[in-house]
DNA sequence: TATGCTTGGTTCCAATATGGAACTATATTA
DNA sequence: TAATATAGTTCCATATTGGAACCAAGCATA
């Protein structure tokens, strides 16, 4: 399969990928949300080459993650900002910083903190269950089949890779 | 910057994606919570060319996200499973999932559901503060350097681009 | 014991994506 | 008006990926 034909897929996870699973585009929403908006400053600090941050941006705007807002008078030059898709994103962003954290630091410790201002404490985000606040795991939390699968399959528009893969579950056996 | 020097970057995030920032790897992934773990079970439905997925089962193994699991009496067949390290990517994938079901599901709807066991409701699952449990947003967080920055910078061995990113915080006007 | 089948790869080559340098066009600054 | 900064684009070499063919070990059958 060829990385293009992957938005076609019902899987939203996949369908997510298509966006920004690449090698960059996560690291160039991060610059955004740390205030780093304009395409230069963007381009020096990850490193990344000219035209790769232009297709980049180019497509994240087609995608409605950012806009662009004008900063010169003339209105040719901009600084891409989310919109409220793209601020949605911010929960993967800390969920991958966490699990670097947690798993990636050298001795000297974790790079930055998020700090929560309404508790004003460190965040150290969890994911959690959104209905009694519980944290979520692999092993307390399990998948059915949701209504974007059952009606396609209702009208057969499902592949047997699909339905192998939706019949599975996740549980405390997926370790 | 070429790729393989990313790894080296003090970034949790720029870490990370160093692991599986790539357009495969968190789908394999995806697919081991989901109880596809043998070798051609993942290639067949995923559609990825077998040697880069060899590729990719091999590197995560190499970094301790999988570990290989004898199914068959000569020991040479193996299931690819979850170390601890990999079941903890499990709020990432989360993430992922939820944000192409709020912002990419077609018309039919939510492709799959997460049940969190311990309530029996649908988990729809946020990133919360691990001190007060309210939900994190870019708008009610903001970033402050950690040791892993501090003590860096205390040697001299931070770049200016490091010094540009870190100075910078999260606050109210991310959008 | 020979035969083919399944699984889990590896090898080769063509196609695609990326990095780096040079170039361009428009604004802003001196 | 000239110099500089910004935001790109173009060209080419390199790196990554996909697809088909090949291979080797283990198992199932005759």
């Amino acid at each position: 399969m060829r990385w293009q034909d992957t938005n076609t897929q019902t899987c939203s996870i996949t369908r997510s990928l298509s966006i920004f699973g690449d090698r960059w585009t996560l690291l160039v929403i991060r610059q955004i949300f740390m205030r780093i908006r304009r395409f230069s400053e963007i381009q020096a600090s990850l490193g990344i080459s000219k035209h790769r941050l232009s297709d980049r941006l180019t497509r994240l705007v087609e995608e409605d993650v950012l806009y662009k807002d004008a900063y010169d008078q003339a209105g040719n030059r901009f600084e891409y900002k989310l919109t409220e898709k793209g601020l949605d994103l911010y929960p993967i962003i800390v969920a991958l910083a966490g699990w670097g954290d947690k798993w990636l630091a050298d001795d000297d410790g974790v790079p930055i903190e998020y700090i929560h201002k309404d508790c004003g404490e460190n965040a150290n985000a969890k994911v959690c269950c959104n209905h009694c606040k519980e944290e979520i795991t692999a092993n307390n939390t399990y998948v059915v089949p949701g209504p974007g699968i059952l009606k396609k399959l209702a009208r057969n528009e499902f592949s047997d890779s699909d339905i192998q893969l939706y019949s599975k579950s996740l549980d405390a056996d997926s370790r």
